[in-house]
DNA sequence: AACGTCTCCTAACAACCGTTAGGTAGGGAG
DNA sequence: CTCCCTACCTAACGGTTGTTAGGAGACGTT
């Protein structure tokens, strides 16, 4: 019953555009379907609610944050924690890069979800999170990040990726690349002893 | 003719936690009345419209922000770009964790202005942002920072110390203090050399 | 006692909101 | 040729939105 033909993800494409520059709350149904030329109404012979439209973008997001973090551990090879964290921003980037729209909805858009929904995306974040601050934990016990606050240093770090989508232009000065090369170095280096 | 009195203070009080709680869009003018205690049409005796009070509260946070740093500057008393910089993003974290609502409602809700006003406040942000990146040019050009992008540097700084609204907690394991100087350290150590 | 000022009220406005009902044109399958 | 399905339409619904109009009670000042 759950409509994925190619019609439904256009509707996610125009909506994560438009949820994006205004927000979900100040988009209404009928901008969603202005971007599509159609009517209003005409939405719902694909989508149940305008909700759904939010769950759909903020759901599969989730899931392209975490199955590309998945495969960057996985492809780093390493159990080293200096490297897998390297790894885990360089996949953060590159998601939300490949997709800005989508990756800016995700994080700023999901306290409109329904409650049920709202703790699902929560407690996944939270997971997500907690992939950061035990990486710092145990590049701290083995000694190769200097001792700090890992819970502060995560959010430090996250909060930093998580406001690319703000100013990220995909025909900007910088590549995805060279963006994300420079953040794996800035996350690194927020975390390493001192100099000299 | 601009209004000041207390009940007018009071409004922006409450509007900043439902607007940062619940977004701008997502708040309707009976909302704001409802915490007060009034009925929605009486708001309009101190206001002249919903927007005027989401431009009250974003214009006098940006002046927080700016007076703040002005004042960091100006006391650390030195012309040093380290020291300088380090006295930004404590002053930053201050005005943060003085008031994570007005904070929190000045950085996410801008966009929601009227077009002239929202430009104001862009320029007021790119001059804000100005003096962070000026200041790691500096810190590059003496050799205190090692070689890399200043403007990747500020937006990944200023992205990190933007998000602390949305976890900082009164109430939480870490005072204001702790936490601006977890920030600066991170800060700093992101732009120094390798260290070894 | 009269006055203005402040704060709030009720009632109502046009516009817009998300959503439902019912209908129609077109195209592919039998 | 008929049937069904997909994709869209128009019309309308009950409710909410920001805002205005006009009035009322309480207050300190003159």
């Amino acid at each position: 019953m759950i409509e994925t033909g190619a019609r439904r993800r256009e509707i996610d494409e125009v909506a994560s555009e438009l949820f994006h520059a205004n927000g979900y709350a100040a988009t209404s149904v009928r901008d969603i379907a202005r971007a599509l030329d159609i009517q209003g109404a005409s939405l719902y012979a694909h989508v149940a609610s305008k909700e759904d439209v939010l769950w759909s973008i903020v759901d599969s997001t989730a899931t392209a944050f975490e199955r590309r973090a998945d495969e960057a551990i996985e492809d780093a090879g390493t159990s080293d924690p200096v490297d897998r964290l390297a790894a885990l921003v360089e996949a953060h980037v590159e998601t939300v890069t490949s997709d800005p729209d989508r990756a800016s909805v995700f994080v700023t858009e999901w306290r409109h979800l329904s409650p049920g929904r709202r703790d699902q995306i929560r407690d996944r974040r939270d997971a997500y999170e907690q992939r950061f601050r035990g990486l710092i934990e145990e590049g701290i016990a083995v000694g190769a990040f200097r001792q700090t606050d890992a819970a502060v240093a995560a959010d430090f770090i996250l909060s930093a990726l998580n406001g690319i989508p703000a100013w990220y232009r995909e025909d900007g000065r910088l590549s995805a690349d060279r963006i994300a090369d420079h953040f794996v170095d800035l996350a690194l280096r927020s975390l390493s002893e001192d100099h000299r």
